[in-house]
DNA sequence: GAGATATGTCAATAAGGCTGACATAAAAAT
DNA sequence: ATTTTTATGTCAGCCTTATTGACATATCTC
């Protein structure tokens, strides 16, 4: 969306910044992230410059204090339910993903069975999750929201919902097409294929 | 940074692809995310429209997917030594901020006392972190980085900063300060002052 | 000196993961 | 019709990160 400028430019002439004094007691903070700042090597000689890059530190810290807030939220509500994160992810997707199979889910989590199922019953025994043997094959099971389950995941997206709309009302236009290939880009490539698939689905999910 | 045109169109084609259809299956992943997807109410009526906002669930999902990948690679790293993500965390801020005390630390990653010590117990022991008391105020213990301390947090932010480098790469200009802009906007607004002043720095630690 | 602060430490507990070892039912292969 | 493979479940023990609560020690501050 290259916007440089038309918009955000100016905040906090910041870091650097001139004025002396005190400037610690930073006004709440500031609208935007500060600018003028892109890690040096970003538009390197196009040559493979595989020496050093000088870290992005302003990403990786966002990064890290940003999916903290992110995940905060769903944490609290979880709370009041005796449950953790790892609920609110099973929650989540199958929610997302109704009917899929306990395979499925333990290779989107990739974590053990053994995690997975301390879990998953808990969220089936209080009433969220529903299993059902599969219609193709009776070995598996395909799991499915209740309403209770349902109802718990869509708040829990709710707030994690608000939480991206405010923050995206504070970016530019094309700021949201940006984060997403960002993000995705962020992924494994090895993986990339499969988080697509999951995001954007189209395959069809057993009977 | 080679960016299609200003926009981002031309999507999938690559790869398996062929024969035009078939939109849905994604080949392998494609370089981009998926256009045209807003989450419906994105730009609404201006109206504090307050009701039921679809939830955006392409960012709260690759959000999920990105930050898995990006702390694994130091993960990994971290692993050989016998340490884990709680140990990057203290050495990435105490390299960042050299001379912080432990009240600072605290206050960044929001953990007890004694979370933080039984990991920073370790890292003082294997030689990653050195103590030394304050000047002013000599119960503090203020923190530093040896030289194996700071080698290991350099090398650990330079993975990280190589995916996030290879992601920027991949999406269009001035994705970078769209991404800064989002991240930042992400965090709790009362504790987005606090982020702001460690992550674009000014004041000046203790002696 | 008295009280507040910065830090350290012991003990118990929880959540979320992991590995290894088995067990069962149903599908597949021979 | 067996045998083998799969999909899932479960028991047991262990690890890492974090928590709460109770104290202990310097060192400031008033």
């Amino acid at each position: 969306m290259a916007q440089l400028r038309t918009r955000t430019a100016a905040r906090r002439s910041a870091a650097v910044d001139v004025s002396p004094i005190e400037e610690e007691a930073p006004a709440p903070s500031d609208v935007k992230a500060p600018r003028a700042s892109a890690p040096m090597n970003a538009d390197a000689p196009a040559g493979d410059d595989r020496d050093r890059a000088s870290p992005d530190y302003e990403i990786i810290e966002l990064f890290f204090f940003a999916y903290r807030d992110f995940v905060s939220d769903p944490d609290r509500m979880l709370n009041s339910y005796g449950f953790g994160r790892a609920h609110h992810r099973i929650l989540h997707f199958v929610g997302r993903q109704s009917g899929l199979t306990i395979a499925e889910l333990l290779d989107i989590l990739r974590i053990t069975k053994q995690s997975l199922n301390r879990v998953l019953k808990e969220l089936i025994r209080d009433g969220f999750v529903e299993q059902r043997a599969g219609v193709t094959d009776r070995r598996q099971r395909l799991l499915y929201l209740t309403e209770k389950g349902e109802a718990l995941s869509l708040a829990m997206s709710a707030v994690q919902q608000e939480r991206i709309a405010r923050a995206l009302s504070k970016c530019d236009a094309g700021a949201r097409e940006a984060v997403l290939d960002f993000l995705f880009a962020m992924i494994d490539p090895d993986d990339s294929a499969h988080v697509a698939r999951l995001v954007w689905k189209e395959a069809g999910r057993r009977s």
